[in-house]
Parts: structure tokens; C-alpha cells; sequence
DNA sequence: ATTTAATGGTGTAATTTTTACACCCTATAT
DNA sequence: ATATAGGGTGTAAAAATTACACCATTAAAT
């Protein structure tokens, strides 16, 4: 059994007292979550340093010294790969001794779910990069570090709350419609679902607005396009926050 | 923007690069709930070093560097309460650079969910706790650092997963009455629910194994014990894990 | 102009789950 | 014996979920 006992404080001032220390370091790694075509994709990178130079592996890296760690995960994204302005949301952290190979460090995991259509070009801005892409969750390659395990625990996470909490909206864009949100629904759950039943829950929950728009650019009769009411969500279901 | 900047890769050995580094400290924290008397309570320590000494905190201390944070818990947990061989499960991660005044201090919060009769006597090991106790989770007191959040955060989590996750049955006794697992549902809900109801649903489940044996020690008609069946829960859940 | 291909859009009945609700039973203490 | 305190049970109404199939509309191809 271990005792803690490499805490020795020293006075510096008058009330300071030095905080034991020892080379760490923590980084974030991003699950960036986006649906095209009806298929899940995440958001990839191709390493251009070592370890695992040229590996693919999830957009991450060291967190400053006086930056929190949730500003951390959107400076590290957009410098990994051009994108900002998501809203991360922190899942799980993860601390093996030896998940890389040259030291310590811990890594605080982020996923984001966003609409790939209309999105900038990916584009790294630093060389840790060599450059950023899209990736169907399907048929993943292996990838560096412990990043296949951080990416499934994820999936899990998002799988999980599909079903209470407003994501789905945030994969697609904002004028969607019902066909599409059930193939998310069905991508992401990973089997088909009855199209009456989905369409009278979902439009039952009262937080879909219904816009006096069609599709566009389709060959067939055209859809019906939605909104996600976020004020009515709210409403709804008091403001449930999710941390 | 703050460009990535500290990385300056050094040759060492053959192979070896050596990771960028700073001072940097990573502890963990450890929301422990306990049921007793019709009351949900949380463990909490009485600190005996500064910052915030004579402060009621969460049990919680700094990482070694050759543990996982998960041994890391557990061992801390130990170390400062006596407690050990629980279940405890990372929920959160807290990274503000101010949550601690000596310093950027990270810390990965755990909960845990255990009986307390039973237990033995709370009895902190090392000199940085004066003692251990249970407190109940109404009426917290105010706590050190930033631990009434994470207390809060560790609430709504287990608030949340009390209905999908087989969690009430860690709280409870081995051999527990219906009446018994009601009001622990009621304490963590905070409201009333129907006896008869709440009966029909928990036994519907499947998962209650209903013992030939009788509470004892009661001035009234004895109620029925009954176990938790944890083979049975997986069968019937397809042991749907949460990380 | 007609046909074809592709998806859009809709209702009802059966089943299951959830809710609301009140009284007698039994063990112990007096 | 009786008072006390919690133990234990059923049914009907309402709500939610499931299963299930066909006609409508549009653009493109002919």
C-alpha cells in the first residue's frame, strides 16, 4: 500500500505554499461526430510527428498551462483541423500508466456532433497535422495511441443519448427532413425503424417545427423540411442540462 | 489564437523523443453515497492542511506517476477514509485553471455508491484528512475547492442513471425489503412514489430474487428480504456496460 | 404524352406499459 | 385484547408502443 508522500510544502511568501509536482502532462483528444450521405463519420487526422508518425488518429494534443481544459479542446480542434466554434461536450478521461509510449499522460476526451455539409474546408493549421478528414464509423482503420478504444467509448456515449437528448439535430443541417433524421436515427442505432411509428413520435414531442419549404434538387416529390425548435425543447423537457 | 507551441522534440536516445512538459498536477476526488436511515449521505473528509484547512472536503488527493487514475482512487479513497474495495466509476473531469488557489490542478472525480452498515469505522490513514464521516446531501455544508460543484455534477449523474443502471442495489443492504429499496428511489428522486406500483414494476423486472427470509428486529409484521440478482440482471439487460 | 423510378406521406387496431387508487393482514408491545 | 406500525395485494382507465400497406407526387427517361 502506497502512502501519498510527496507532498512537502514550502513556504514561498507569506501564505503561499508550493503544490507538489511532477512531470505530467494531460492532453484532449476530440471524437468529432458528422452524418453525410446517410452514413456516421468522425473526424480523422493523418500524424505527421512521432510516436505514430503518419498513423491516423483522432485530432488531439497538450493542453496549455493556463487554459481551461474545455478551451483547450476548441483551440486543439482548430488547429488540428480547421473547425471551431463546436460545442464539445467532455465524456471520459483516460489514465493507464502506459497509453503512451514516451510518458505519463493523461488525455480528457471531447465528442461534438456536427453537420458536415457547409463546413470550410478541413484544413490543419499547425504541421502535427498532415491533414484532417472525414471517416465513415463503420470499417475504422486502427489508429494511434488508445484512440480505437476512446472512439468506441464514445460511440457508446452517443448511442446512449440518441434517444434523450436533442443530438441528433445538431448531424444535420437545419432545415432537415423527417426521412433524414430517421437515418441518423437508423445509422446510429444500426437498424431500420418503422417510418410511421418514427414520424408520429417524433412529431408528437412537439418540438419540430414545420417550415412552409420543400427540398430542393431531388428527383422525386419533394420533402416536407423541419426546423429543431430549441425555446420548445426547452419547454418541454425544463432545461435538462447535461454535464 | 494561441498556436500549439511548446513542443520541441529532443533526441535522447535512438528512438526516444522526449514529450513537452510542465508543471502540472492531477489529482482525483471521490463523491462516496451511502443510504442510511431513509437518508442519502455522502462521504466527506474534515482536511488537516492547507489550502482550506479545517474545510469539509471530498475525499481527493494528487496522482501518482506510475498509477492509473483508477488505482489512483481507489488507493486515495483508502488512504483518507479507510474505505476500500469499492466500485468507483470516473464520471467528470474538472479543469478550470483557478479551481485550486496554489496552482492548475486537474482533477478526475469518482463516484461510488456503497452500503454503510456494515462498513468499518471510518478511519483516515494518513495525517491530510483529521477524520471521515458521513454527511447527509441535503444541508451540505459548504466545501473546499470547487467540491460543491462536483458534488452536484456527481448527483444529477447518479439522479439520472438510478433508473437505467442497477445502481439503487450497491446502496442497500444485501438482503433488502421492497420498502427499503422505495425509499432509497424516493431519497434520490425526491418524491413520493406508489407502493403497489413501484412493486409491480421492480418484481416485473425479473432481477429480484424474493429469499425465504424475514426482516427481524421489528416491532411490526416482518417484511419479506430480497437479493439482487446480478446473473439474471446481465441475461436480461445484455449486460449493456457504461463507461 | 406516357411511363418509370424513387421517395413522400398517411391511419387504425392490438398490445403493452403506466397510472391511479384503498383496504385488510400480521407481528410486536402494552 | 387491543393498539400500533408497517406489510402486502388487484383492477380499471389511460397512455404509449407496436405492427402493418397503399396511394401521391415529382423529375427523368422514353
Amino acid at each position: 500500500m502506497t502512502i501519498i508522500n510527496n507532498y512537502q510544502p514550502e513556504i514561498i511568501g507569506v501564505l503561499e505554499v508550493k503544490l507538489p509536482t511532477f512531470d505530467s502532462v494531460f492532453s484532449v483528444d476530440c471524437v468529432i461526430f458528422g452524418f453525410e450521405a446517410g452514413e456516421l463519420k468522425i473526424l480523422l487526422i493523418e500524424r505527421n510527428e512521432e510516436p505514430f508518425k503518419d498513423w491516423f488518429a483522432l485530432p488531439g494534443y497538450i493542453v496549455e498551462q493556463d487554459e481551461s481544459i474545455d478551451d483547450a479542446a476548441e483551440r486543439i480542434l482548430y488547429e488540428l483541423t480547421g473547425l471551431r466554434d463546436l460545442h464539445m461536450q467532455q465524456f471520459h478521461t483516460f489514465g493507464e500508466v502506459n497509453r503512451h509510449p514516451q510518458g505519463r499522460v493523461i488525455t480528457v476526451a471531447y465528442y461534438a456532433l456536427i453537420r458536415i455539409n457547409g463546413q470550410k474546408e478541413l484544413r490543419p493549421i499547425t504541421q502535427y497535422a498532415r491533414k484532417a478528414f472525414w471517416h465513415p464509423v463503420n470499417e475504422l482503420p486502427k489508429l494511434a495511441f488508445d484512440h480505437s478504444e476512446i472512439f468506441n467509448t464514445a460511440f457508446n456515449k452517443i448511442r446512449r443519448r440518441l434517444n434523450y437528448q436533442p443530438i441528433a439535430f445538431e448531424l444535420l443541417p437545419e432545415k432537415f427532413t423527417l426521412t433524414q433524421l430517421q437515418s441518423l436515427y437508423e445509422a446510429v442505432e444500426n437498424k431500420k425503424l418503422d417510418k410511421r411509428n418514427f414520424r408520429k413520435k417524433m412529431l408528437s414531442y412537439g418540438f419540430l417545427k414545420e417550415l412552409d419549404e420543400k427540398q430542393k434538387g431531388v428527383s422525386y416529390r419533394a420533402a416536407k423540411l423541419y426546423k429543431f425548435d430549441r425555446r420548445k425543447y426547452a419547454k418541454i423537457f425544463h432545461n435538462e442540462t447535461e454535464k
